[in-house]
DNA sequence: GTGTGTGAACTTGTTCACAGCG
DNA sequence: CGCTGTGAACAAGTTCACACAC
């Protein structure tokens, strides 16, 4: 389920604060969903509740940790070393969950070479090298828009079996290539709003929120 | 519709490519999904397509961007600005789709007066005079996990009505603000990718994926 | 009594299949 | 004749409500 990783933030939260037994109902409130949905999300884990008093927080941070394969080490490469791929390979996030970036990959000759939290970014022609190291299963796409499609076909040819992509296009990849977009230009969020503005705008006429005008500014890729 | 975004991204590769008339099976097999989602999706828009045709892909692109309100800028502050930060501030997918950074905020004295992308970083105390000035209705936060729920009370506090969270939680909100999470550290990936995993298990037990093992190297926050 | 686990009702989203428009 | 737009069937996800375990 897709709200895992949103309980088991929740849960290590309520843990730091002292919390060792949580309810559903605590729980969801918790993590804002409704409680009926945390029992039946928690039940497909197992029944690991207590009734009448509700289930253990460390041992269901576990369930969950294994569900989600936290309990593993897992390689990923990453590939475009600019700023977002920086931002990655130095976050927190990443080595928190127990991932482990094996490889930083990109093509500018300026970038090879360089050390990013201790890999040293290496050349394309590399990445057969790196799968036979420390096979990554999962490969980070963060270069420009137009190499996106080139590199996700050098990283799945490699052997790579998951993709996670920043760059804004639908790609081309084998079915059984799993692959999820990150949409950084969060349209998603403007259209939630917009949705949510239009239900209010029939009560009180609102305010308008987009400003009208235009950034002189010339955006630079990251 | 969540698809939205993905079909204009699609609509404006095949425009490029010259497409300027798109069946709804053309753009469903570009875009990846059924054809007759297309359809029922297109049809919220109203009845845009020419019976034994197809939709005009100009027309069409037109359509949506009005509907996600990309036709407008939006004006947005960043609060935090760190790697991810000014990865976002620089990148070209801000710009590009009428997102407008207004404001960059960093509590951290050697960040502020930095000048990224052509905005000066401020101090949180500047948030009021930013709102005035620009009227952001979107606050993006790229802060540690432990200044998020502050950061985010501030912007809230200041007028924001629309929150892009990369901090790695839960964060309490009013209800009226809406609130989209993105995820770096990408769970809901490798869950999927257990679950696919998983099925495929039955018929040929494949090697497992993650290797075990342990990076000695210090994480570093973004 | 308290709170889980789950059958059953309901809501939302997807797919089929085809009438009818251009 | 090809393709849209949509009613109807279907599937998935959510919520209610309560039997029952502790």
């Amino acid at each position: 389920m897709a709200r895992l990783p949103v309980y088991q933030r929740t849960l290590e939260e309520l843990l730091r604060a002292g919390v060792t037994t949580v309810s559903s109902e605590l729980l969801a409130s918790a993590a804002r969903v409704n409680a009926a949905k945390v029992r039946r999300d928690l039940s497909l884990l197992g029944s690991f509740g207590t009734r009448g008093a509700g289930y253990d927080t460390a041992f269901l941070i576990k369930q969950i940790d294994h569900r989600l394969g936290l309990d593993q080490v897992w390689p990923v490469v990453i590939a475009g070393v600019g700023n977002l791929g920086r931002a990655l390979a130095r976050s927190q996030g990443f080595a928190a969950r127990n991932f482990d970036v094996v490889g930083l990959i990109d093509s500018d000759p300026h970038i090879v070479g360089l050390v990013v939290d201790g890999i040293r970014v290496r050349p394309p022609e590399d990445l057969p090298d790196i799968m036979a190291e420390a096979h990554p299963a999962i490969g980070v796409i963060t270069v420009p828009a137009g190499a996106a499609q080139h590199v996700a076909d050098l990283l799945v040819g490699a052997g790579v079996r998951s993709l996670l992509n920043f760059a804004p296009q639908v790609l081309d990849v084998a079915a059984d290539v799993l692959i999820r977009y990150v949409d950084l230009s969060i349209e998603l969020q403007i259209l939630s709003f917009f949705e949510a503005q239009r239900q209010t705008a029939s009560d009180e006429p609102a305010e308008p929120m987009p400003v009208l005008g235009s950034s002189g500014r010339t955006p630079r890729v990251g």
